[in-house]
Order: structure tokens, then C-alpha cells, then sequence
DNA sequence: AATGAATGAGAATTCATTCAT
DNA sequence: CATGAATGAATTCTCATTCAT
């Protein structure tokens, strides 16, 4: 009971401040949307931006280790980079709002600015090895480098477009394009 | 004499809600920062959001119809783009704060939504014509939108990164990852 | 109009901090009192504690610079002593309110002890120059400044006896004792 | 086992309270510098008040009835008036802390007023006794309670003041004026 | 046209107190 | 007996907005 209703608080944190921003969710909407008492609210997170921070903590967990085996089509990187971006669920639901806090809050906070930093370095990471093991023969180190940034730009650019509502860039080119770019014959 | 205060009024609430944002930016701050009493803000903006309103209207330019001339290089697609990226400026720092507000505010209110959307679709249009006068033979029209999707969302992540403080893409590796793939030979 | 409603607003907290404490006096309990809308109160102070610290500067001023000629009686310093303990006036019901205040304040708040230093000196030197010119030979420096600390202290008990209601000291008791003191003969 | 933690918590509401003030002193602080839990600080005092009341009734000695024998320098009433303050030990270091809580709360609870009533009139007897065995003859009835009186409002004064923190009044200075007062040859 | 005093609807936060276990 | 989760009333403080002058 107890644990269910701190995380009924931070289900209901998540969806309102994804909705409207933190600075435009007054805690006592948070407490009514959860369905309980405002003081409960301080109770678990003495202050307002603990909310933000626990959200970040508890639910923005690190890359999952992802076994690139099933990832990675030997021979074909444009379509084991669009595997990659499946995998990762950048653009699942689940995460969407939590990115969109990430995002917005980003300038803001210290701490939502830190995780961005690394957040992007373990995507170049992942990209880079599912790149070397995409292209048979040997690939440029500078190149696999570079590559990798790119397609993490377009992942990344595409979850802050989502957030924003915008249109979206085009992956699935962009994949192309990197594709033909590390196997020119490809 | 009397723009000259409404002028500064707008000056000072680029500046602090691209540093703080807008809801943590008090109209009395802005006037304090502005040197106006605290009525005149009101006087030239009856609602805050009108504050918001006006800068996107009056500062945010369309794209500056750039002379391409200057900017391509005919056979060398990446150095192209990254003289087009040099010439849009959304690296400048006069753009810099706008560009915070816009990014952050984006989800939040429709206008700048649709600003966002127009300004990807004048981007990836420039793009495009770059690359197609910078490759020398025939370009594939559909791989040609597909790269000019890539660097935009580059531009733009790096534009939002240079916001929220994080690492930033690599565009110069990105172009050069492009221009390998429109120009294999290259 | 304005001067007379920050006025109320400090005569309000000046009878209900001296009645219940200032951290017993809720703001709005204030407001209330002064009659005047919860937020002017923070229109002319905005912290709470700066109510305290206005009452301190603007009433209560420095002693005043009273004319000693018709205090002192020549020759009888128990009644002299006694005639300056009227003149300045602690025992008067207009500074008793504050008097209140700053007791009972000057152990949380450094101003408020940084007052009752310089008010203790002020009065020492004050009664120093009464018994110096009552006694008609010569007094011995040192013991007409103990003389003078011990009236003074028998001043300041008394005010704060007062405030706390329980019994008073004998003030007169105290003038004669230290005019015995000083002049034997007397 | 049981009263040791009823004994943690008076200690921790006596320090806390001494230094900050009873409303400034939420219970929970107490229970935490306590080291108990915070529900058995309500489960030992029901209401906040109570732990003050408690504090009053169990930690203010009467008096102790001390033995005037080898405080009196018969001949030195000065001399005797300040072995009676050290040996009252108003200014010592665990009396410190209660007297700081009785003045301070003492305008607000009737029950800390009425100590203080009583111990005024307690010490003011035992200086008059010690008064009268210290001055070798015939001493006025009248001039001893005067004297008396004078010296408790300068004992009380100090300790106040010692509360407060400002300057401190001259107890010696005070004790010499009241011997020359009570025994002109001394 | 310009202004700054005024207002009141919240907002975050605190904390004594209760009570189920 | 003991406890810590739970509660909600109270409190300080903020600030967009109004409006008399």
C-alpha cells in the first residue's frame, strides 16, 4: 500500500509534467491526480524538485545492456542501425514522456543536463559497435566514429522533434544514407 | 523615445527567459532588467504571453534568403554543407537565445510549434539544393532529401544541444559521412 | 492614504508581536488586524522578519538627547537617579510594546541584541553624568561608574519584569542604596 | 531503558529549545537529535506544550537550601553578596539553558511567569539574610530589603542578559555600591 | 500615455497530531 | 507499548494583473 502510493505520486508527476512542464504543475494537481492527500506528496519528496530528480533516478535507468547479436545484419548497416533504433525504444511510449521532461528540463537543471551527456556518449558507443560488426571488411575508425555521431544526432533529434511535435526527420534515410556512406557498396 | 522602452523591455525578456525560461521569469524582473517601471510592461503587454508572443513574431526572421553562389563548392558536397551551416548561423549568438526559447517553449505553446515545423522544411529545401549544385553527376532525388534530412537533424540536434549544455554532435564528421554518401567517390 | 496604510500594518504588528511573539503572529493575522489586504503587507515587507527589523529602526529611536539641567537635583542623587528614570521614560506604556519585543526577540535576532548593547552603554554613560553632578564633592570615577551600571541594571530588570508580569524590583529602594552609596553623608 | 529515551528527549528539547526558541523548535528536530522515534515523543507528551511544562516542573529546583554559613564574611557585605551569587550559580552553565527558555517564554506562559514571581522573592530573602549577618550592627529593616532588592535585580539582569548575549552588567561594581550603602564605613 | 500602489488567487512548504499496526 | 506513515490546516511568500491618477 505504502509503496503503491508513491508511485501513484510519480505516475502522476511523470504524465503532468511531461503534459505541461515542471514549473507549470502545482504539486497539489500532482496529489489530486494520484489521488492522495497533498501533504502525502512532501511526505516521500520534501521538496518539489525531488519529484523531477526521483523520476530521473528511479526511472531513467542506463542503456539496457542489449545483446546486438539479433541487432546486427551482417553486410546491411542502414537496416542494423534501424534495428538498433528499435531496440533502444528511444521512441516508445514508454520513455516519450519521461524524454520529454529530459529534454525541456534540460537548461535548466543541473542534474537532467549530466544525464543528457551521458546518454549520448553510450549511443555513439553502441552505434559505433553495431557499425564495426555491420561492415564486413574493415571500416575507417574516424569514419565508424563519425558515422556513429551522426546517426545519434538523427535519433536524438527525432526524440526532441517528438517532444516538440514538429515534423520529424527522416531515419529510415538517414540510415540510408550512413549505410552508403561506411559500405560504399553497399 | 518611447519604442526605445519597448524595445528594451523586449530585450531583457530574451535574455531572461532564455536564461530561466518563461514561467521562472517574473514580469517584474524583466521590467527591474529593462530599467522600465513595472506598469510599462503591462502598458506594452497586456497578457506575460504576450512578452512570448512578440519576440517570436518579431525576432524570429524567416530563413535569410541566402545566395547559395558563395557557398557551394561543386564536388566537394561536405565542405558545402558545412559553408551552408556557417552561412545560416544558427550557431551564432545572436540567434543563440532565441533558438533557447524556441526549443524549450516548444511544447508548450502552438506558435512556436509551428515555427519549428517551417523552419525544418526551409532547412532540409536549402539543403537540398546544395547538395544537388555541389554533386557534380546526377543525384538520386530520393537519396538526396534522405541526406538533406540527415544534416538538418544534425544542425538541429546540435542547436538544442548547444542549449541544454551537453556533449555536442560532430557535425563535420556528419557532413563528411554525407558527402561519401552522395559522392562516393568523393 | 499609502503612508497611512503601511503605518497600520506596522502599528498592527507592533501590538500583536508585543502580545503573542513574533513567531506567534501570523502575517495575515496581521493584515488582518491593520485591516488592509493579506498581500500589502509583503508589498511593504516582503519577508515577515522585516516587519521586526522596521519597528526596531523607525520606533525605536536612539535615546533621546534629554536635558539633564532639570533632571539632576544637587546634593540628592536618589532623587536625581530617580527623576531620570521618569525622563527617559522605559516605564511608559508607548515603549513598553516594543520594549516587549525586543526582550524577548534578542536572543533569535542580532539586531535586536546589537540594540539592547547600545542602549545598555547609552543609559550607563546617561546615569554616569546624572550622579556626577547631584554629588557635590568629588566622586571617585570608578565607583560612579559601578553606581551607574547598578541603577542601569536595576532599570533594564525592572523593564523586562514588567514584560514578563511577575513582581517588579524596587526601583526606588535601588535609588537610595546607590545614593547612600555615593554620598555617605547624604 | 524506557525513561532513558523519556530523558533523551527532554535533554534534546532543552538544548533545542534554549537555542532556537519552543515555536521554533518543531518536534520532530527534538525526537531526531533524541535519536528516538518521532511518534514517542507524543507518545511521552501528547501536545508540544507539554514537553515545556515538563521541562518547568521536573528541571526548575527550588531553590537549593543553601548554607549561609560559609557564604557570610561578617564585616564584607560586598564580599558576601558575591559568594552568595557564585554559590546561587545563576550564571552556571546548566542552569544556563532553563533560564533562558524561562525568560524567554515567560510573557507567554502563565506558569513560567509564576516561577519566575517566586524565585525573585526567594532570593531577595536569602540576601537579606545574608545582608544582615554580614553587616556587624544595627542595619534599617527597610534599607536591607532595599539593598537586597537592588542586588537580585542586577543578578536577574545579568542573567537575562547572558540570554541575550549584549553587554553584562557589573556584578562586583553593584556589590560594592550595596556595601558602602549598608555599612558607610566599610 | 504612464505608473506604481494595490490585490488576491494560488504556490510551496511546514508540522503538530493521529492512528493503524 | 511503540512507531512511522499519513494528514490537512496553517503559513509564508510570489506574482500576474488591475486601475486610479
Amino acid at each position: 500500500m505504502t509503496d503503491d502510493r508513491r508511485t501513484r505520486i510519480l505516475d502522476a508527476a511523470e504524465g503532468l509534467i511531461a503534459e505541461h512542464g515542471f514549473d507549470a504543475t502545482p504539486t497539489a494537481q500532482i496529489a489530486n491526480a494520484a489521488g492522495v492527500p497533498k501533504g502525502l506528496v512532501f511526505y516521500y519528496f520534501p521538496r518539489k524538485i525531488d519529484l523531477l530528480l526521483t523520476l530521473l533516478q528511479e526511472r531513467l535507468p542506463a542503456l539496457p545492456p542489449c545483446d546486438l547479436h539479433d541487432v546486427v545484419r551482417l553486410g546491411d548497416p542502414a537496416r542494423s542501425l534501424l534495428r538498433l533504433d528499435k531496440r533502444l525504444g528511444l521512441g516508445q511510449h514508454e520513455s516519450l514522456v519521461l524524454r520529454r521532461i529530459v529534454f525541456r528540463e534540460g537548461s535548466t537543471h543541473r542534474e537532467v543536463r549530466e544525464y543528457l551527456r551521458r546518454l549520448r556518449q553510450a549511443l555513439v558507443e553502441l552505434t559505433e559497435t553495431v557499425l564495426e560488426r555491420a561492415v564486413p571488411g574493415r571500416l575507417d575508425p574516424r569514419l565508424r566514429e563519425q558515422a556513429a555521431h551522426t546517426f545519434v544526432a538523427v535519433m536524438l533529434d527525432r526524440a526532441n522533434a517528438t517532444r516538440i511535435g514538429g515534423s520529424l526527420p527522416d531515419l529510415e534515410g538517414a540510415a540510408r544514407v550512413i549505410g552508403l556512406a561506411v559500405q560504399p557498396t553497399g
